[in-house]
This record gives structure tokens, sequence and C-alpha cells, in this order.
DNA sequence: GATCTTCTGTGAACGGTGTTCGCTGTGCGA
DNA sequence: TCGCACAGCGAACACCGTTCACAGAAGATC
């Protein structure tokens, strides 16, 4: 049934335990939550085989036993994150239920910033990432859209949530020697005046809104446009400007 | 004016040429090409600093003459990389615009897949990119929406065109060792029947569709519910639905 | 129960990484 | 002309992910 008829490839359909041997002396649960236990303290780069290895008192090879990456690694603490994940009911409104599944994933990336980074490499496919994705087609259940819509609606919903965590970490972390640069660079590019739209946008905008509920202002505006069926704005926006061109 | 009033700590602030010494026998836009070459052919892990170095006929450390950090030679290769960016004009159409400048970027992703994973990590402020941000805010000149919510639309008009050409790529790229677990896992999945929300849109969508612009048919709906100013459809939802709660 | 086979954990090792530190020169400013 | 700041380099450091052969343990088979 697999593609090459050999030995799983993914890792979500490998047996935890294989019959024959002696028992493993640690288990996926136990590898991922040490693993994840160092990237809260220092961020991925922290998670390394070895240290890894060494928080439950293994060797440095031993994880090669239950991991056959250190990719595949992060696809465990993936899913031990998610895991975390206390679905919301769904109520019938899909809009108020995908945001309320929004911003329990906000809390969760809260809870562990490197999510943000795995959620955006690729989308996770691990089993708690499938009930992710299968709740949230749930709470859309009764919106007339094509499946594909759908999908990507959830995607866009995703991407939303880490760009908004991201933003979020960014401006109540320990800003670090980037983020000073980085501001550094900006000052100097506004008073250059070079760049006056830039200019105005920043001296306008308030300083950086501590408590204001970015997911709620947005995804709601954004998820209106992408699932009322036969509105099509891309052809009423075309139309008002017919001097173009 | 600095913030410690030392050097600065944006390379973009710093001169590439200082004083007293001798000549440099390179220069930051040859090492950027090098970088970016090397990028091309094999991905972001490909850039390493002996490479590189090895790549302008360098020793294995003068780089660090020109860069502090790996990682400031990443923000080289990405302001190399947005600098092949052809602003399209401005024609007052703000969607229509920020779609034209939503593709370019789209097609130098396309020339150089790495730059994806530069513009998730954090939005390069680098020169290129400031110009790409001021552009961006000029074609919304007309509109009429607070600078904050300006920013805002930018930054997910670059979200959604990473997160586009990030598909794109996986689909049409040699789908490695990760892409075929995945969707070992995800046949597995749907064949298992737990998940029937999932399983139905998975069926239903057609497989992949190679030619169909996502772009232009998700960018104008997104713009559509993020910039129009007064019609707050997230209370139209919440009305739409007064049996919930 | 004995044997066989398979699996587990390990330590050493390989090739590679980013980065630091002296060192030798070189060429501009004084 | 002199001095000094800077360019380039080689060696070195502390890691990294991963491979491999090998010890030993435990289920399967007879």
């Amino acid at each position: 049934m697999y593609t090459d008829s050999g030995r799983p490839r993914s890792i979500w359909l490998r047996p935890e335990r294989a019959g024959r041997g002696p028992a493993p002396g640690h288990d996926r649960a136990r590898i991922a939550a040490a693993a994840v236990g160092l990237a809260d303290g220092g961020g991925l780069d922290d998670v390394t085989m070895r240290r890894v290895a060494a928080a439950i008192g293994a060797g440095a090879t031993a994880l090669y036993r239950y991991v056959d990456d250190r990719d595949e690694l992060l696809q465990l603490m993936a899913d031990t994150a998610l895991a975390e994940l206390r679905f919301p009911p769904v109520t019938g409104d899909a809009h108020a239920d995908l945001l309320a599944l929004a911003r329990e994933l906000g809390t969760v990336c809260r809870r562990h910033p490197w999510l943000v980074d795995l959620l955006q490499a690729r989308s996770p496919m691990t089993p708690r990432g499938v009930d992710y994705l299968e709740h949230a087609l749930a709470a859309m259940q009764q919106v007339d859209a094509p499946g594909r819509a759908k999908l990507e609606a959830v995607a866009l919903v995703t991407g939303l949530v880490a760009m908004v965590s991201r933003t979020e970490l960014a401006n109540g972390g320990s800003n670090g020697e980037r983020e000073a640069a980085q501001a550094e660079y900006l000052r100097a590019v506004v008073e250059n005046g070079e760049h006056p739209h830039l200019a105005g946008v920043v001296a306008s905008s308030a300083p950086a809104g501590d408590g204001e509920d970015l997911l709620g202002r947005l995804l709601p505006r954004i998820l209106s446009g992408l699932l009322t069926p036969g509105r099509e704005p891309g052809a009423a926006s075309r139309r008002e400007s017919p001097r173009s061109r």
C-alpha cells in the first residue's frame, strides 16, 4: 500500500514499538517533551540531538532509534504543541468559530514561540495538525464554498495567526540585537526623507499598541472577503477604475 | 544618534569602505551575488561562509571583514533578490496595483525560492525592502484607511505571496522525501475515515490545478475585506447568526 | 530450555558548520 | 616618512547531524 512497498516514510505510520527486540527505554512522547522544554527555553537552535538525548538521560545517538532525522524530531515537537489545542465547540457561525480556533492557536504559539517557525516552514501534517484541519473544516461545514476555497481559508487563517504571533513576540520579547538594528535603520530611512509615504505612515500610527486585538480585527475582514460566495470583489475593483491601461 | 552612540548595528548604515587601511579586494555586491548563486543552485543550506568565500576566491574567514554575521549575509542576499523587482507603475487603482506588485514579488520568488524563507522569517528591512514597502504604500495613497491598516495590508500581501510561492514550488519542484511522507500519511488519514470533513474536501477538490492563478483569485478578495473602510464585516457576520450563544 | 534473530543503546568517528584570534602585510592620513 | 588602522589568511575551538560496528537484552522458534 505504500508507494514503494517498503517501510513507511512517515513517522506517523511507523509503529513506535517493533515487536522483536528488547523494550525501548524511552518513548516518543518523552523525547518530544524534552525537546519542547529545550525549545521553550532557548528557541529551536537549542534543540540539538545531543542536548535532547542528554535531557532524557540517553547517549548522544540513541535518538536515532526513535527518529530518522532531526526534522522528524521537529515534527514530533509540533504535534506535541498542537496537542495543547483545546478545540472550541462548533456553534454554526463559521466566522466566529474560525476566530475562536485561531485564538486558540495563538495562545499555543504564545506558549511555544518556536511553533511559529514550524507552522510557516510547511503545514505540519501531524495527527494533531490533521485534527486542527478537520475542526476548521467542520466549522465551515455550512459555508457555501468549494472545498479548495475552504482549504485555502484554513491555510490563510493559520498563516495569519503565525504572522500576528510573530509580531506579538517581537514586540513583547526581549528585543535582541537584530530588532535594534532594524529599528535603527528604519529610523534613519524615515529621517532621510526619500520615502514620504512610509514616513507618513510611521508618524501617524500609534507606537505598537499593546493590548490590541490584531486577530480579532484582521481575521473577520479577511474571512468575509474569502468566504462570501457570489460577490466577485475583484471584478468590482476592476470596474472602479476603467481609465487604467 | 545611534542608541548607544557606538558603531551602527545595521549593516545598511555602515559604510562599505572604511577610510584608513588598504582597499578591500571584494565588495558586498559580489559577495551577495555569489551567495545568491549558491542558494539558487542548492537552497539556503548551501550558503555557508566557507563556500561563499571560495566562490569569490577568498579565504574562509575573509567574509567577516564585510559582514558581522551569517545573518547579515542573508540580509544582503534578500536585498540583492529584491533589487530584481520591477515596480509596476501606480495607476490609482489600489487593488490592481497591489496585485501587480504581488505578482512581481511572486516572479522573483519563483526565481529565488530561498527568498520565501527570508521573507517569512522576518520582514527584511533592507534598502530594496523599504522601497517595496514605499511602493505599496504609494499604491494605497488614495485609500481611506488608517496607516496601521495599510501596513498590515502590505504585510498580508507579502505573506500571501510567500504562501502561494511556497505551494507553487512544492507542487512544481522535484518532490523530496518529505512531501512523499506527507502525502502517504494524508492518504492514510483519509482512508481511515475518522476525519470526514477532510476526506470530503480532499475527494471533491481537483488534483492541484497547475496553471491556475492563485494570487489573482485570493488577493482581491482579501484586499476587499481589508481595505473597505466602513462596512465592519465582523459585525455583519455576527448579526447573520444571532442564534449562537 | 536452548537457540536464533532482531532490536536497543553506545562510543568513536567523519565531515562539516559559524566564529574567534593572532599574524603578516599593505596603503592611507598625518 | 612614519605610524596605524585595516585586509586577508591559517589555525583553532566548540559545536553540529549523522554513520557505523559492536555490546547486550528480549521476544520468537524449535
